[in-house]
DNA sequence: ACACACATCGTTTTT
DNA sequence: CGATGTGTGT
């Protein structure tokens, strides 16, 4: 057997002199706990760490420590949870450990699931030529499934997909996944059953896998495959996991059956940080986890290094309020500052005004743009804010929301490139037809079945049409004889030429903002040329999500802008300014998360901790309903704290 | 049977 | 802004 991954476990000789250089950083760097860790953590290891204690630190500085004593990257798994975090660990490591961190496996669960798979997939037949749906893929998918079975059933495929991901991430059956998260169609538990069933033969019909595929199959294949199984647990020597009260079941079987036989295995977390349980996140990971690996070492970081003691202050009189909570006070480093601000605005568009006019100011007084961070519940919540600073020029940056690739235009671009990779996928086959005047839903429909069966692009036009779909399949004939002579390993040169010939006219015909969509595409295409395969650039286009992030870093030029993002990307990110919007019941706690209240103040704690010497939180009394101001209450989390001493309070009155 | 233009409505959080 | 629904035209 000639596998890529045999063979690989070359431990070699220490280089004296880079250790012991290693080692005086460490003594430099970092404070002892975390100095224990990064020199201790052998065997199985829980940190469990507070915000602003250094973690993300002490995991890059272990790394670090692996590669000084002469462990290949090759054989360190690094997994993180959001991309965001991911990629500040990666850059990170890589600038603390200069050399070469190409080769490490690092990145969210999902991209390192993908990446197995690519390679064994087969083993439990799953062919490695799949597409990966994105969320909006696999609800028309889920959709097109219930439509089947059930074309009465007025069920949304929102709440389907939901049920169906927590599912498969929890793994607990049917009855138990209805009662937590959807008591009101506990009923409906056959229809829901049956539609699961469909959708999981259509995606393997379609050779597509979802998001949460990615880790299910990586987990069968860990069961079902003893021999893969050990091939994976001999590879990674070392694992390290951050944000591990953010992992659910699935994943933590994952890491359960990866360290059967070798048993280095860090997991960093903070159970008062899990903001995810919506995907099945269970700090039930964290408190087993020293059953599930016996003589678990548990390190604790408490000091917190970010914050002044009065946001810390604050925050600990948050947390204290949920009465599930393991562990410890944070205790803050810094010297004092200022008091957090709580600040009583009109409504959501003198919030807004308030928030630029604070940000100007800050910026007068030498704050960079880049060190204020504005954080909201919502994406939503951030429109009347991002209006403000367009109209002031003011320059920001805005996290979460739609993502670069979940844009319609780049859908629609990336659905001819799907279907080259794999013409069985008809989802994109779909999309990419309806491109075409005159075929709509119905057709498109028609041809992607053709397109499947065949895989043979060229039999779409031997199928009898009429009138304006004729002339639809007419164009479409001329784009294709034009792309089919490409070779599909050229393919940024597919796109251009598909852009330039069809749909560069289709945006201008469809869309009033085209020019905006236009420059998209043309990003598009220029990242598409960074890449030489078209697996890994499908790939990382749905499981990287480049939220909001500049594409193409343009040469780093002292990017300063202020940032937007939901609490939810916030996590592990901290800003010399801060600002929460709508601390206002029913936007924050969100009134459809009134039962699960304590994960609601977790990731207000989240956004509080995020602050370094200056937070501004933000409430009001109105708000406009359809030109009508309405009465709202301030948030439950205002209410419930002795807020007159904690906060200093503003009043937001506007000149006359 | 099908495509398509237009109107209306409501928005959690992420891979 | 996008998803969804309705009405009209081929």
């Amino acid at each position: 057997m000639n596998n890529q991954f045999d063979s690989e476990k070359k431990i070699f000789i220490i280089p004296s002199r880079k250790k012991k250089e290693f080692l005086e950083r460490i003594e430099k760097d970092l404070n002892e706990e975390q100095r224990k860790v990064v020199l201790e953590a052998d065997g199985p290891s829980l940190v469990i760490a507070g915000p602003g204690s250094g973690k993300t630190r002490t995991i890059v500085y272990r790394v670090g420590y692996l590669v000084a004593l002469g462990y290949s990257p090759k054989n360190i798994m690094l997994l993180t949870f959001t991309n965001q975090a991911a990629r500040h660990m990666i850059n990170r490591t890589q600038a603390l450990i200069r050399e070469s961190i190409e080769e490490i496996w690092g990145g969210t669960f999902h991209h390192v699931g993908n990446r197995i798979l690519r390679v064994y997939g087969k083993i439990i037949g799953i062919n490695e030529q799949y597409n990966i749906l994105d969320r909006e893929d696999s609800l028309d998918l889920i959709d097109e499934c219930l439509e089947e079975l059930f074309p009465e059933e007025n069920l949304g495929k929102g709440i389907l997909g939901e049920l169906f991901s927590y599912k498969v991430n929890t793994g607990k059956n049917w009855d138990e996944v209805l009662k937590i998260k959807a008591p009101q169609i506990i009923d409906k538990i056959e229809i829901v059953q049956k539609v699961f069933e469909r959708y999981e033969k259509r995606k393997r019909e379609l050779n597509v896998l979802d998001y949460d595929d990615l880790l299910f199959f990586w987990y069968r294949l860990l069961l079902e495959s003893e021999k893969t199984r050990k091939i994976l647990n001999d590879r990674f020597l070392y694992i390290l996991v951050d944000e591990y009260q953010d992992t659910n079941w699935l994943q933590g079987e994952i890491i359960r059956l990866t360290r059967e036989e070798n048993k280095n295995i860090l997991v960093v977390g903070d159970d008062a940080q899990s903001i995810y349980s919506f995907r099945g996140a269970t700090i039930e990971n964290i408190l087993s986890f020293p059953e599930i690996f016996p003589g678990t070492r548990i390190f604790y970081l408490v000091f917190n290094y970010r914050s002044t003691p009065e946001i810390i202050n604050l925050a600990n009189e948050i947390i204290k309020r949920n009465t599930r909570q393991y562990f410890k006070e944070i205790k803050p480093v810094l010297k004092s500052g200022s008091k957090p601000k709580l600040v009583w605005v009109r409504d959501d568009e003198e919030e807004a005004q308030f928030v630029v006019e604070v940000i100007k100011e800050l910026h007068k007084e030498g704050v960079k743009y880049k060190d204020i961070g504005v954080l909201f519940r919502s994406n939503y919540h951030s429109m009347a804010v991002q209006m403000e600073l367009t109209l002031q020029g003011i320059p920001y940056e805005v996290r979460g929301g739609l993502r670069f690739f979940e844009q319609a235009h780049i859908k629609d671009m990336i659905s001819l490139l799907k279907i080259l990779f794999n013409p069985q996928d008809e989802i994109s086959a779909q999309r990419f037809f309806k491109l075409f005047p005159g075929i709509g839903r119905a057709y498109a429909k028609k041809l992607s079945q053709v397109l499947k069966e065949s895989k043979d692009f060229d039999k779409i036009f031997q199928m009898q049409f009429s009138g304006r779909t004729l002339e639809g399949l007419r164009i479409l004939k001329n784009i294709w004889d034009k792309i089919k002579v490409i070779p599909v390993q050229n393919f940024s040169e597919i796109l251009r030429v598909f852009f330039n010939e069809y749909y560069k006219d289709y945006l201008e015909r469809n869309y009033p903002d085209f020019k905006d969509r236009e420059k998209d595409v043309d990003q598009l295409i220029l990242l598409s040329e960074r890449y030489d395969d078209l697996e890994k650039f499908l790939s990382e286009l749905t499981l990287y999500t480049y939220a909001g992030e500049k594409l193409l870093e343009e040469e780093e030029e002292e990017k300063d802008f202020v940032v937007l993002s939901t609490i939810h990307q916030a996590k592990g990110l901290e800003w010399h300014a801060v600002f929460i919007l709508r601390l206002v019941q029913g936007d924050f706690p969100s009134y459809k998360s009134m039962d699960n209240i304590e994960e609601e103040r977790r990731l207000f704690y989240v956004a509080v901790t995020r602050a370094k010497r200056e937070l501004y939180v933000i409430t009001y009394l109105t708000r406009k309903v359809k030109d009508m101001n309405v009465f709202t209450k301030p948030s439950i989390f205002l209410e419930e704290l002795p807020y007159k001493e904690l906060f200093e309070e503003w009043i937001v009155q506007r000149e006359i």
